[in-house]
DNA sequence: TTCTCCTATGTTAATTTCAAACATTTTATT
DNA sequence: AATAAAATGTTTGAAATTAACATAGGAGAA
């Protein structure tokens, strides 16, 4: 038996399994523990296994009992209305800066079938969904928070402060009538902040659930928006305390 | 900090960075690292993350690994064991710089299980691939190239002026032998010379099937390189040619 | 309050596993 | 046949794991 072919043999005996131990595959093939240990070592370089204390599992056998329900899933409907009728409002010719975040993406998406737009993000996400497209793209650059897709930072800052654009679409966590924007870090609301200064208006993208939440850093009051679109999940007493801020559109959504 | 809220917050902080240890945990929360142990074995059991050998992995980190379906490039396996290889000559703690193409990619796929490292890349493929990892990733900003993901132009040059990393691994569509390597634009060419002047050595990657090839625009010379990488379907006569201009490995890809 | 029980956590020691270095065998190449 | 390269085994020290026991801190009852 060759070494690749007893690699094979245990990456099918893991995915059979789920779950193998040393001494077992040790026997098995009749070779040392090192041995298996060294073919471990390669198989979990190559993604085919996770290595535990003793001997190795499968990565299938535990994604299947994980079923990652992401907020991505959450709201689609209403962010996909949401972000159509900011599509709209966006003329040809004109420059947008897009915040990091699932709305401002599902707006990229609606996007890539424009052209003539100049569009700049901070979200590698984002950037990814427009590769395709005949738009003019540009990334911030800055660092990447991990398992987020956003591009943070004073390279971020820097840029942001250079340019200037016609359009900030901006997306939000928590939205609070009285408090305004507010997000999680600092260094978010500090890189929404700048976006808001490189643009001509600013139109705030969120969907009613983002309503009657607080979070640490402020990023504007609603009165400093130029816009802001929402569904119509909302009751007509937050409707009224709404509109006395800003120019809101209320879409259908669901 | 109550345990249940302790063992949420490991599982977050899992599921964010894809992979954490003991140690680090123990001091996070400054619990013992038996305490941790004990709540890794819970979280296991749940199928929240699986334990390793001094940590736990989340599961969702290698479902997005998936080496089974990048068959729409030429040369996967070359490109996997030319990357593979530079992995191993990273040392822990580096900052690397990472070109555009695919196989960078492959190297970007390879690098994800690792940590302390800072990885600067203007390609928004590559920084796809590293968005779940504990690695530090930072995008250089530019133009997005469309069909490609590679970020160009003058902020791209910019951003490369101000920095300095340890290695840079060079990616290539043409090398010959003694015009050197080629790039297709003044642009891209451009770049990837910036790159190397920020880099304190250069590695060439590339599968055999670009050498002969010449493009129009030079980004340098075999001799400029600190380093060669590239599979083993090359004659004699060519090793001979390689190896009197730079050091070089042939591994096996096939 | 004071006592008791129970959970959570820390500590220690013994066991197991891991990883590095070196030695040996096998396989491939010239 | 000679040599190099790859694969495997062995040894050894370090590291992680586990089990067992000890301690701290609440919750609830008398």
């Amino acid at each position: 038996m060759t070494p690749s072919q007893r690699r094979k043999d245990i990456t099918s005996h893991v995915h059979a399994t789920g779950k193998v131990d040393i001494e077992q595959l040790s026997e098995m093939f009749h070779v040392s523990p090192m041995t298996v240990r060294r073919d471990l070592v390669l198989l979990e370089q190559d993604g085919k296994l996770i290595r535990t204390h003793g001997g190795a599992v499968s990565p299938r056998s535990l994604t299947l009992e994980t079923p990652f329900i992401s907020k991505e899933t959450k709201h689609v409907t209403e962010k996909r209305a949401i972000s159509k009728k900011a599509v709209q409002m966006i003329p040809e010719g004109a420059s947008i800066l897009l915040d990091s975040g699932t709305t401002t993406l599902e707006l990229a998406r609606h996007l890539v079938n424009r052209k003539d737009l100049t569009v700049i993000t901070n979200d590698i996400n984002l950037a990814s969904e427009m590769v395709n497209s005949a738009l003019h793209v540009i990334v911030t650059g800055g660092d990447l928070q991990n398992n987020v897709g956003a591009l943070l930072g004073a390279q971020t800052q820097e840029f942001l402060r250079s340019i200037h654009v016609d359009r900030f679409f901006l997306g939000a966590h928590a939205i609070d009538l009285h408090a305004g924007v507010t997000s999680p870090t600092l260094e978010k609301s500090m890189v929404k902040k700048l976006m808001m200064e490189a643009a001509e208006e600013t139109w705030l993208l969120a969907d009613s659930s983002k309503i009657h939440h607080k979070a640490f850093s402020k990023v504007c009051a609603l009165q400093d928006l130029d816009g802001f679109i929402t569904d119509d999940r909302v009751s007509k007493e937050e409707v009224r305390l709404i509109e006395q801020q800003v120019k809101t559109f209320f879409v259908e959504g669901g």
